[in-house]
DNA sequence: TATGAATGAGCTTTCATTCAT
DNA sequence: AATGAATGAAAGCTCATTCAT
């Protein structure tokens, strides 16, 4: 966590120092991205940095929190208005708001990304803390529900389908926000539709062939 | 690639040299690996490895080519027995191969996962060349010939599909270290045929409801 | 330009490493010359010597640019007290103060004498700038200046005259200034004279045979 | 100078080797010049190119004897018509005959000038030998011989116009790739021209005003 | 709290030369 | 005589971090 000292600049400050952070991070990633060039690029000073942060992984934990944060809020707003207990609807939004997450903060959301494949498990583990787990043992609980209420086979294997969701939400997004950005949203979103009606079939609880 | 110095070399100082790369790689991925590590490893001189391989460019990129031929090799006699045409069983082939190759050769398919992720479009450009679009039209012709058949449902989405397939292949390997997926043998079929189960039934021309 | 950190080190310091470099540059020329014996010569961390100065060609120009302003001071005490409009005088004036100049910083001069030579094309317009341009074009407008009062033959190509006058007074210091340090000062004097006086009368514009 | 196993190489061979340190001296110059470039261009073992020459000094030596050699075979023909002791007709086909073979062999050229400007007093001796001094001493002695015979004034001091001259031959071969002076034959006749009348003028026995 | 100079280990790469075959 | 692999010192430069002011 960045000390108080961070905390207590002027928020243009705090600003100015944030998005060169993400600036190198989004384009010399994690492993590359260089302290020295930062502090070059926000005139800040050098030992300055230090006060605010602890390193360099204290720096990538906050932004990536940070991140984490708007990431939150952006798909809060979709899931308010949704039937509970829906989870392709909610598996919908989900891939939806990401996509939308990708074209207004392009650079963030390809951190995250980067930060999803990153390659250092104490990291990965230190930042996201159980988010992951909560994330991934609410849609448990949501796919058994909707197997007692029968949309969903008996014999789906939930924790599966819950691991996979969360997963193809990221890939998803990064996968087709090129096509979401430059070729029409409409088209993203017949993708989508299509990506989702060929899992909700999938799992669907009618009309299954035997195994 | 490689100097024919490299290939010259006696068996056994390729080898230690290879080895040691892929030591190197699978502990710091590509951007943090450092040549003078692998020739402190190796005892051989820091000129020694540049008479061997361009540069360290130069060096992943063999590394990397082993590693998709050894992999080749792997997945080459599982798919030998197929009944050609049958995407299903060829994709759950690809993923099984995928988990052995893993078993076998944890850290080459560790480097594998690494390079799927990295961050330097021109680099994987230069060494994947168009195998990813190939591979995708491959299962998009494959998939056209299955609804043809009436395997495969017609308002599937041929293109959607080779993609679900690809995400699913992305992300069988890049669990392939979770114990609780893929920890026994057993588990590890169980969630294949999991995931195997949803698209298959997903997709089936059979008993679909409407849309 | 060097960076701010090299002006605000203390006077002992700069000396040193200015010293070091000069040193450098003389015994090495400047593609040989080793920002790493320049450290350990002076005892500064590399990464210092970074702080202080873009990289090696920063060094040079910072020393060039040293020089070349000690070689103005140098004549510009001389061309004080000249009579304007004597070119012959003028070119008299700056050859002395180009021995006087070997003589004086022999190191100093030596290494202006190198950069002379150099086989660096962009890094000599980067250095000199527009200054050679500048001064040719002051020799040229004197001796149009001289020919219209008679004083030089109307037939004298003053751009070859120009350029040449440029053109000895480094070579001239050069070649006499071993003279001018061993031998007496007045014998080298006598020298220049007998120069002077061959193109003095060379180009005067009275008594000249035809062509 | 080369080892035996040099000059007894098939010509084809031989050729290769002294065209490509040609190229090699003319791009970077001595300091800069790489064998490791070298033998990568001719395709030699790195091993053979010290089977004969003892290192790069020792290439660097030969290809200046051969220009050398190549230089003097050129300005022979020249001289040959010349009438002998008139130095100022011989001074300009030395002038001329240099521009010729610039435009003839501009590399070589290029590298002899380099040459000149070599910061390696140590190295210059050993190839040049005494040729310098010789050429100086043959020049005061036809300048004698020609103040003897009226054509020099009395008061003309030799040595120095010996110097003079050398630094004229600098100054030439130094601008030969200088547009503005020797761009077209005519220009490079009217320069040359413009050089030697002044001195001409500038030494002459007639109508000397008193000094 | 802010500063920014100092640090030296570290990086990748090139070099001329040697030497066993 | 020819080879070309081996060598390791040296190059220029960057790095995250410390610390005295």
């Amino acid at each position: 966590m960045p000390h108080p000292t961070f905390f207590n600049l002027p928020a243009d400050k705090r600003n100015l120092i944030f998005e060169a952070a993400v600036e190198e991070f989004y384009e010399f990633g994690y492993a590359k991205a260089s302290i020295s060039r930062i502090v070059a690029k926000t005139g800040i000073a050098k030992g300055s940095f230090y006060q605010y942060f602890e390193d360099k992984k204290d720096l990538y934990k906050h932004v990536l929190e940070v991140i984490g944060r708007q990431k939150t809020e952006f798909s809060a707003a979709a899931f308010h208005d949704l039937e509970r207990n829906d989870l392709l609807q909610m598996v919908r939004e989900l891939f939806v708001s990401g996509i939308r997450f990708y074209r207004a903060h392009p650079k963030l959301a390809s951190i995250a990304g980067d930060f999803a494949k990153l390659r250092e498990p104490e990291l990965k583990r230190e930042i996201t803390g159980d988010a992951a787990v909560k994330s991934n043992e609410f849609f448990i609980r949501l796919i058994e529900r909707q197997k007692e209420s029968g949309r969903i086979a008996p014999d789906v294997d939930a924790p599966v389908l819950a691991d996979l969701i969360a997963f193809l939400s990221v890939y998803v997004a990064e996968h087709y926000a090129d096509q979401a950005l430059f070729g029409s949203e409409k088209q993203a979103m017949k993708t989508i539709d299509s990506l989702i009606w060929i899992v909700e079939n999938g799992i669907a609880a009618t009309n299954r062939p035997g195994r």
